[in-house]
DNA sequence: ACACAATCATTGCATACGCAATTAATCAGC
DNA sequence: GCTGATTAATTGCGTATGCAATGATTGTGT
């Protein structure tokens, strides 16, 4: 096997390996978050992004991008949240086009108890990632994560 | 904020960075695999594994594992490719209640066929994702990952 | 000013998913 | 050797998803 072909096969088992720890990590969320919260990853990774915004608003597809759906999926996860009070749905004046969305006292609320579950599942689950040989330096590579720009 | 909270903030963020990388390569691959030989990142992943077999067989749950499915998620999944007559359901004698699958021959021609293509789109979202800063550390720590033992 | 392209969000539709209950086969204790 | 617990895979059911088409608004070129 030349260079050429173990550098294909070091990308897919790289891809292998990130889809292992994704998946073991999403999985664990939901079952917990779900249990304790009442929240679905995803809604969770919403109320987050909101909350991130520091009581302001954010379009929809900022919140598409953030919790990496599509538009289509985007508009019933908010229209869900929205019907259980978490969220609203603001008009914005300057493009009626636009739709931008803010947490509700309740959405804020229940935002702050998930926080901590959240953390402590991620918490649990990377450390014990990272006693598995396969995962550890993935693991080990998300403490060097820049903050975003 | 104390080192405590920041340990909280440096996984969340992590965590937010793995999953954008993971929505990345997944909806690039789900497009480019479907159009070119009408298989989903999933249905790839089952005939990848099995090859990887070297023409030997796997249980329907080493198979739910590899995909990171549910075990109702793979009997539909196996289903639908052997449907499609890419694979075969196999009962095995020694546990009758285990099922293995193996890759048809028409199985094995579209899985060579589409792993080029595979590897082309990994090297190709992997390479744009290493320029942007805070998606950067994590590829390049795919790199070093062990192949499993 | 007006027509036409582009953008944002929403809906119809088909599909894949997970959970919980079910069926079939093996294993453990006695 | 038989009864009950355990394990493997499958099905019923409800739900979240993506794609493609649509509606509503803004931007552009003439």
């Amino acid at each position: 096997m030349g260079i050429a072909d173990d550098a294909v096969e070091i990308r897919a088992r790289g891809w292998r390996t990130l889809a292992a720890l994704h998946a073991l990590i999403e999985t664990e969320l939901e079952r917990e978050l779900g249990a304790t919260a009442g929240l679905s990853v995803v809604e969770y990774t919403v109320l987050d992004a909101l909350n991130r915004q520091d009581g302001w608003h954010m379009r929809m597809q900022q919140l598409a991008r953030a919790a990496a759906l599509s538009p289509s999926a985007t508009t019933r996860l908010v229209t869900r949240l929205e019907d259980r009070g978490l969220l609203t749905r603001v008009l914005c004046a300057d493009d009626r086009r636009g739709i931008y969305t803010e947490l509700t006292p309740a959405g804020l609320d229940l935002y702050e108890k998930a926080h901590p579950i959240h953390d402590e599942i991620l918490e649990r689950v990377l450390g014990e990632a990272a006693d598995r040989p396969e995962l550890a330096p993935v693991v080990h590579a998300l403490q060097g994560v820049e903050a975003v720009a």
